[in-house]
DNA sequence: TTGTACGCGTTATCAG
DNA sequence: CTGATAACGCGTACAA
């Protein structure tokens, strides 16, 4: 009986899939030699002449393994899932590029899917790729708190953590940030150095672990300069957007005068040049910029943004070898990366103007 | 602390994954019952009664199907495929944002994967997503020729082209594009409008169908207000990068003299701004540059890009509502879906200046 | 070195 | 309406 013939119940398929069976006919030897001879792993526990024979059949038919069948099997699909909040935010195209080609080096699939930073559509794609029996997990989204994880440890899922920690003491997991604490602190020191005293900072929305870490960062800076944090002007965003921004800043410029504002974020920093333009200020030459990020084309934005670069692609890259190590062993002690940024000095930062319009 | 660190009877370690066996075990049911109760499209063949009590023993459980031997039995996998060139290009995210959204909402998970415009690389991961038996697969990459398809068709999967065509008679695959014939039209429509008269065309990459559409639709524009398309300055860039169209603007700008430039692709412009500045010329004010695409952030560089902008969402959404329709019913006729692009008019155009430097 | 036998978890079919 | 049974395609102890 030919696996060929139509399976009664079964639509007629389209395509005549060869089977390990077909191809073991064809190489006139049993199904488990072909298995033996085309997986890498047990191809020498065949005859050289047996492991060609059956090559060129399953060429000559055109043969594929089915990766369903396979997975069954061994409990394993080579797919790696990854679930980032919003692919259109700039910074994640490029996390996803390289996680996406290191592991497609390594044979693996990558199933991708957006949260839109909604828990409840994050645990559903998790459920569902845990259905799908991903090898792993990437969690670029975790941003409310332990739910994912929870989901992920329940289902013996592997995940690692991008551009996001948990609170300390779920060290469960390991993760690959930026060094938010540090980088921030780059962006204070580059200001101080040009002459500002009055430092704004425009925070990223509450609870997020870039914001707090950027927040502290830029508070223990200015303590390093003996200037005290408590007298900067700090408010929160309401998310990593331009509008957001804007409004965070116009709510600023309202507040007690600054010569430069540190902004959490390069999307914030949009708004931010919108709101100042709004006030009739000008960036830089009346108030210094500096972002978070480096995301494409802010080196193109009016004027340049002075900023603080992340490594997004060695972020991508590091937390797909971890978890791939870590999926090989489990036992593995858990890591939390921190990879160092760089300032990146443009055109937004100038030293302080002591003819500025009132902020 | 993790509210599932321990769960109290059972063993610590790998997740005891339940099966449909034991959510059969637990309802006092047998398995076929299970799978009929639990799968919405066979509900109607159970007793309310029992569909409840598996449903609960499942939930018990917290049984998970598993997609693999589902798909193993149906031939189905209810993944589909997307293939992007380069996932760092701003155009794909918003497309692939759109795609994976809308099938995450009828319940597909989306594999994705970068081609690099590689062929040899596009030929390895449809075969890949061919193994992980995709039951679709979206193309946004089919530079090169009709590989790819003839890779789908041999593999039996359907298959959609999205911002790509194939050449004329290779009909047998739906394409969801944007109208860049009509799309250039209105930049030069509005160049003219502006009084240009020496209009250059600075094309993209020969053999790719957006570049020829748009080159097709720059000649016709022209010859359409009486102008000799022949007489135009006209240029491929050697890709659609911003070094290729910083190059290839450069050359343009040694040829004959033209006031303005509609360029093929907003990437190739950020080349131009730079070539045009290496020259010692002002955009806008010297020569007039209008961009294809609008993608991100034009609208904050300087100045800002007056360009066609394309329905990039949409067309993610349409090719994947497409792409589901053919699933569905493979006899339903191909499709060639046009969006109408739009032209977003900025500060990167102004009438010809007289007395502008050379050019 | 190769063949045999079985199981992975689910669904389709047929019998009751 | 439900139970029993047989695939789906492959990997792998175990036997030969």
């Amino acid at each position: 009986m030919s696996s060929s013939d139509s399976i009664p119940g079964l639509p007629p398929g389209p395509a005549p899939r060869a089977t390990i069976a077909d191809v073991a006919r064809e190489a006139g030897v049993h199904a488990s030699t072909v298995s033996r001879a085309l997986n890498p792993a047990t191809r020498g526990m065949v005859t050289e002449g047996v492991a060609q024979r059956v090559a060129e059949a399953a060429e000559r038919l055109g043969w594929r393994p089915s990766a369903l069948a396979a997975g069954l099997r061994t409990r394993k699909s080579r797919t790696i899932g990854i679930l980032v909040p919003d692919l259109v935010n700039p910074i994640f195209p490029p996390i996803l590029h390289a996680v996406e080609t290191l592991l497609a080096g390594q044979g693996y699939a990558t199933l991708m899917a957006n949260t839109a930073n909604d828990p409840a559509r994050e645990a559903l794609l998790i459920e569902r790729m845990a259905t799908h029996l991903v090898d792993g997990l990437m969690l670029a989204s975790a941003a409310a708190g332990t739910g994912a994880l929870d989901l992920c440890a329940r289902f013996g899922i592997p995940a690692v953590l991008i551009n996001r920690r948990m609170p300390a003491g779920c060290g469960a997991t390991s993760a690959v940030t930026n060094d938010d604490h540090g980088g921030i602190g780059l962006a204070v020191a580059h200001l101080l150095a040009l002459g500002h005293r009055r430092i704004a900072h425009l925070a990223g929305p509450e609870g997020i672990s870039t914001a707090m870490d950027r927040l502290s960062g830029f508070r223990d800076a200015l303590a390093a300069q003996g200037l005290d944090p408590d007298a900067a002007p700090i408010l929160h965003a309401g998310a990593y957007t331009a509008a957001a921004g804007q409004a965070a800043m116009a709510a600023l410029l309202a507040g007690p005068r600054f010569t430069a504002v540190a902004v959490a974020n390069d999307m914030l920093c949009l708004g931010t040049y919108d709101a100042l333009a709004a006030a009739g200020l000008r960036v830089a030459a009346d108030v210094s910029v500096t972002g978070f990020n480096d995301m494409p084309f802010v080196d193109r934005i009016c004027p340049a943004l002075t900023t603080v670069r992340i490594q997004h692609a060695a972020m991508g890259r590091q937390a797909a070898e971890i978890l791939l190590a870590e999926m090989a062993d489990p036992a593995l002690p858990r890591r939390d990366i921190r990879l160092v940024p760089e300032l990146v000095c443009r055109a937004s930062t100038a030293p302080p103007n002591p003819d500025a319009p009132c902020p």
